[in-house]
Parts: C-alpha cells; sequence; structure tokens
DNA sequence: TTCCAGGGGTAGA
DNA sequence: TCTACCCATGGA
C-alpha cells in the first residue's frame, strides 16, 4: 500500500484546515499553498516514510514518497487526529449560521485545527510557545526534528519519538535544539513517557469530562492553564479559552478600543456566549481577521 | 542595553 | 487563591 484514501465529513475545507492556526509552518511539516500540497515524514516501523497530503475530491489523499509499505490503520488513525477528522462541529456551525459576521467561517469551512500526528508532538510544540516569539518556536521545533528526529533516505525528519528525545539530555536539548529552560521541560516529558510514568494513551481518554481532561493536562512538565486549553482544543474541546499574549491582544483591539487595563476575566467573559465552543470562536475570529488582512495586502508573521 | 514573546513553576502571603 | 519573581533565547 503506497497510497491511501480517507474519506472526509461533510463540509470538510482542507486548505482551512491546514491554516488554521501556524502549525502548518513547523517541522515536519511543509505546506505549498499553490498545489494545496502537505508534506510531512512519519515513522512506521522504526523507518521514517516520507508522505505527501492532497484533497482530493471527498477524501484525503496520502502517499508515500518511497516504495515503503504503509499500515493503513495507523496512518489512518494519525490522518484523523491531524485533521481532527472525529470532531463533530455540527452544533458549532448551527450557531455561526445566526451570526453574520461568523457566516463567513461557516462558508469557509473553518472550524477543524490542525493537529500534530501524535499527542506528544503537540504537547512539545505548545511548549515550544511559550514565552518566545513565533519565529524561535519555528526554530526550536526545527532544530529538534533536525537533531533528533528520524531521517528518510532523502533527508527529511520526522518529528521525534519520546524514545529519541530521551536518549539525550536536557542539557544536550537545551545546547543543540536552542530550547532555553524548555529543554528540562520537554526531556522530563520523554523520559516520564518511556518510563511508563506518564500515560499519554490513557490521558487522552475521550469518556473523561473536559475539566477532568484539562487537570490532567495540567499534570504535565511545562503545561500550565495556556498549554492545557491548547491541547483541550487539539482535542475539539473548546471550553476554555488558551490565554496569551495575541489572544490579549487580539480581544482588547476588537472589541475594547485597545484599553490595556482590561483584564484577562473580562476579555475571556466575550466568548462566554459560545460555551462550549468558546476556544474555536476566538480562533474562527482570529482566522477570518488574517484572511481579511491577507486580501488587503498586510502581511501575517504566521 | 532593554524589552518581550502563542507562559510555567515556585515560594510566600 | 493570588502575586512576585525567575526561568533561556534572540530579534527589535
Amino acid at each position: 500500500m503506497r497510497k491511501l484514501l480517507i474519506p472526509l465529513p461533510p463540509g470538510f475545507n482542507f486548505i482551512a484546515t491546514v491554516e488554521s492556526h501556524g502549525w502548518y509552518r513547523l517541522a515536519p511539516l511543509s505546506w505549498d499553498r499553490n498545489t494545496q500540497t502537505l508534506v510531512t515524514t512519519e515513522v512506521f516501523e522504526q523507518a521514517a516514510v516520507g508522505l505527501t497530503i492532497r484533497c482530493s475530491g471527498e477524501s484525503l489523499a496520502i502517499t508515500a514518497a518511497s516504495d515503503a509499505k504503509l499500515p493503513s490503520r495507523e496512518l489512518r488513525d494519525r490522518m484523523r487526529r491531524m485533521f481532527q477528522l472525529d470532531v463533530g462541529l455540527e452544533d458549532f456551525h448551527r450557531r455561526c449560521a445566526k451570526s453574520a459576521r461568523y457566516r463567513r467561517v461557516l462558508a469557509a469551512g473553518y472550524g477543524r485545527l490542525l493537529c500534530g500526528s501524535t499527542l506528544f508532538e503537540d504537547i512539545v510544540k505548545i511548549i515550544a510557545t511559550t514565552n518566545v516569539t513565533w519565529s524561535q518556536t519555528v526554530r526550536m521545533v526545527s532544530l529538534l526534528a533536525e537533531k533528533c528526529g528520524r531521517k528518510t533516505d532523502s533527508g527529511h525528519h520526522a518529528f521525534p519519538a519520546p524514545e529519541d528525545i530521551s536518549r539525550r539530555s536536557a542539557g544536550w536539548l537545551q545546547t543543540h535544539c536552542r530550547l532555553g529552560y524548555r529543554a528540562a521541560f520537554i526531556h522530563q516529558l520523554a523520559r516520564g513517557i518511556v518510563s511508563g510514568e506518564i500515560d499519554l494513551p490513557g490521558m487522552a481518554d475521550p469518556g473523561q469530562t473536559t475539566e477532568e481532561l484539562f487537570r490532567s493536562y495540567r499534570q504535565l512538565p511545562g503545561i500550565g492553564p495556556y498549554g492545557a486549553a491548547h491541547l483541550l482544543a487539539m482535542d475539539g474541546r473548546h471550553d476554555f479559552i488558551a490565554v496569551d499574549t495575541e489572544f490579549r491582544r487580539f480581544v482588547r483591539d476588537r472589541y475594547f478600543a485597545s484599553d490595556e487595563n482590561i483584564g484577562d476575566i473580562e476579555l475571556v467573559s466575550r466568548y462566554q456566549k459560545w460555551g462550549r465552543w468558546k476556544y474555536l470562536a476566538y480562533w474562527s475570529e482570529l482566522w477570518e481577521s488574517s484572511r481579511v488582512a491577507d486580501s488587503s495586502g498586510v502581511a501575517k508573521d504566521q
């Protein structure tokens, strides 16, 4: 099997999902908007394999760059996570349809956030977004893949597995991947997973309530309220808003005349009416505003 | 030189 | 529970 087709849910929009947030700019992903092709590298049975992902009609078409045999079940599971294919958005879309501002979001098929192919990858990437500029995040993730990830014959690196990271020291990661103080968190996370102390599959049990999952994620090294809310969003749970400098700036500018005195509680309350879709409502506004900026020639930095 | 970015951990109140 | 401080890094 060199090529796999995965049926897509109704209303799925490939470009809107890939460009849903900055993840498509992080290794091992590479996105060509002109050809609408997402390229990545995944590891199957210890071997790195280059993958090309396109949208073909009502399906996602994944093609292996080599003649490597791909385990269809595993590949399917990873793609379902990456594109949030199991997240039901009907309720969110019904709410969007009631608002003139959100009808454009609905029409564009926005609502699924691009994720890593594993929970581990997303946790590490979220840690790499904290308290740094976006360009530094891109560099850290790129170095992590380059220095620790497994490599294809053509020289492309996959995102490292916990085992690949835990065999390095925290000091080595800090020096070679420029992770700063985050190196200790990422190393502790990887080592905990390898030793069995941290059980990510158990943690991702869909039977948990969102509050339970939020508390579980907060136990992870380097994951606080922001990171836990971000991880929940990657599970398709948008009850909590990940408050960061970007959120504060955007909401203050849009709703509070850029008033620096408005606190987080008031900023978050702006989305209270969205119930379990609070964070996605914010993401949608941010995404929609970036489309407007694009069409008016304003450059985006991410 | 100083500030700050898609924050988190910790000690002390 | 809340606040203050520290944590590496690199671009502006």
